[in-house]
This record gives C-alpha cells, sequence and structure tokens, in this order.
DNA sequence: TATCAGGTGGGAAAAAGTGGGAAATAATAA
DNA sequence: TTATTATTTCCCACTTTTTCCCACCTGATA
C-alpha cells in the first residue's frame, strides 16, 4: 500500500529520489504518465497493463465518446514513459512530462494506494488547501457508514 | 478498549510516547491520518486495513478517472503515514501530518474506543470545554421534559 | 530511602537523499 | 569515416536525516 508524503529535489539531471517506503512495492521499473489534476501518474508495470487495457478496451464503459476516448488515450499512451529506477533509487523524470505540471526544484511525491504521484510542490499545497474542506465532509458521510 | 486522556511531550525529532495503556492494543506498527476536527487518527494495522479497503472498494476500477474520487484518495491515502513504535513505545509523527493540528511541545493522547486520536494540548482543553458546555445544555434541555 | 515504571533527551551509527565527476554512448561536423 | 562535441549513464562521495540505543529524570510505591 502506497501512503505518504514525500518532498525530494529534481536535480539539473532530470533526477529524482523515489521514496525508499516505495521502492519495494514499485520494483525497478515503472511507467509514468501525465496524470489527471497537476500532476504526474506513477505506475508499478503491473498495475500499469490492468490500466492500459482497461483504457484501450473499446467494449468497456468509461463513458466517452469515442473521440474523446480516442484523443484521451492519445494523451495517455501517447506520452507514457518507462523508466528504470538507477541503483541508488533514483528515477528520471522526462522533461516534456515536467513542462505539464511545471516540474522543477522540489517535487511533492504523494502515495495514493496503488500508483504514486508526482506534484510540483507548491500545487500540491495549494491542491491540499483546495481539498482540505471538502475532504472532511466527504470523510464524514463514509464514516456513517 | 482504548480510553483515557494522557499529555506527552512531543521532541525535537518528531517523537511521542504512546501510553503504556495503549501499547498492547496498538501493536508494533500504526497507521496515523489525519483526522475529522482538529486532530490525528492512530488506527491499528488491522483497523487500517478496514478503512483503506472501504476507501479502494469504493474506487471502482478506475477511480482515478473521476475527479471527486481523485481528490478524496489523495487526501486520505496521501496524507497517511504507516509508523514503527519504537523499542520503548514511541511513535514519530511526520511533520506534515503535525502541520495540520499545529502540534507542538504538548500533545493530547485520548483514547476514544478503537483508536486512538492526537490533539494539540491546547485545542483539546478548548475542544472539552466546548463538549462540557453542550452538554451541560444538553443535560438542561433533557431535565426541562 | 531504595526501587521501579513511565517518560524524556541526546549522542553515535546507519540510512536516505543530493551533487557531481568520469566513462560510455549518441549526435554532429569535417 | 573519423574527429569532436554533447548527452546519458554509472558510480562515488558528501551531507543531512533518521534510527538505534543508552542514560537520566520524575513521581509513585514499598
Amino acid at each position: 500500500m502506497l501512503i505518504g508524503e514525500y518532498i525530494h529535489t529534481i536535480d539539473e539531471k532530470n533526477r529524482v529520489s523515489l521514496p525508499v517506503k516505495f521502492r519495494k512495492e514499485m520494483g525497478k521499473k515503472i511507467i509514468i504518465t501525465p496524470g489527471l489534476g497537476q500532476c504526474l501518474f506513477i505506475f508499478t508495470t503491473k498495475e500499469w497493463e490492468k490500466v492500459s487495457k482497461k483504457l484501450s478496451d473499446s467494449e468497456s464503459d468509461l463513458s466517452f465518446l469515442k473521440a474523446d476516448q480516442r484523443s484521451f488515450n492519445r494523451y495517455m499512451f501517447g506520452r507514457a514513459a518507462e523508466v528504470e529506477i538507477d541503483s541508488i533509487g533514483r528515477m528520471l523524470i522526462p522533461e516534456f512530462l515536467q513542462e505539464g505540471i511545471r516540474l522543477r526544484d522540489k517535487a511533492a511525491i504523494i502515495g495514493v494506494s496503488d500508483r504514486v504521484e508526482v506534484w510540483n510542490e507548491k500545487a500540491w499545497s495549494e491542491q491540499k488547501e483546495k481539498v482540505a474542506k471538502e475532504a472532511e465532509q466527504l470523510a464524514e458521510k463514509l464514516g456513517e457508514d
């Protein structure tokens, strides 16, 4: 289970340490894709197989119009990158993925159950603030069961 | 059954003693999450499994496609931490969890049946006062009948 | 007063994260 | 094709943070 928040540096060579707590579960090879919201998604190769299968399966109902689905898939697949974790636990984030989320200097690396998200540090703290209130209401709902 | 209130120090290394009375029931590994209200929740790994299952059950196959779900999962998982109790019964509270409840110096550690809560000492005493007044009014109301 | 249990503080060792040089590979120009 | 330059990869070393362990303090108890 991937949980928690870590702030790490992204260096001049586009490298970022994957938090130690995530390394075992993520393995040596990961898939980085543009995320939804101002972030990147990181999947294990296994998770990615599941996700990509679902996305490309035109039978599955993703409540998309066909055209939308196509362009969405283009977006996800076209910009997905397979990345090796180096010998001391860093991943290399392609520049074309950094641009989209204005990644530089400090990255927030978030465990979200079965995927990891990468945020621009500032964007992440704003996201948290924004969501805090409504999340609390949602959580209360969950607690009611 | 977890009951009682303890005031403990949070030291420079972000450590807080888990009251002896709670240790057996909580075990060696715990999950800390933001709570409802100005506090943190501490779950046993077992309790957390239940909670997280609930979350990821509602998480249908491609949950990340839905904005609400995304935000909520981010909030719950991203701000949770798995923590080991050290050899003399202390837990380490990540700074990103302290910030949210302005934890520093003194923490109130409260047993609440099947979970433990951590409060900023001051916030806790205010909370108590508030509840006490409400209880008084409630009692009065009850007496009126 | 001696003893014990629970809680607190801090030094030293280990681990995690960061930066950068050198080798290997790829790209470009002659 | 070869020489030169740029880019990427690999590895080493430094710094900071975390973890582990020991010692001390305080209050309760016999």
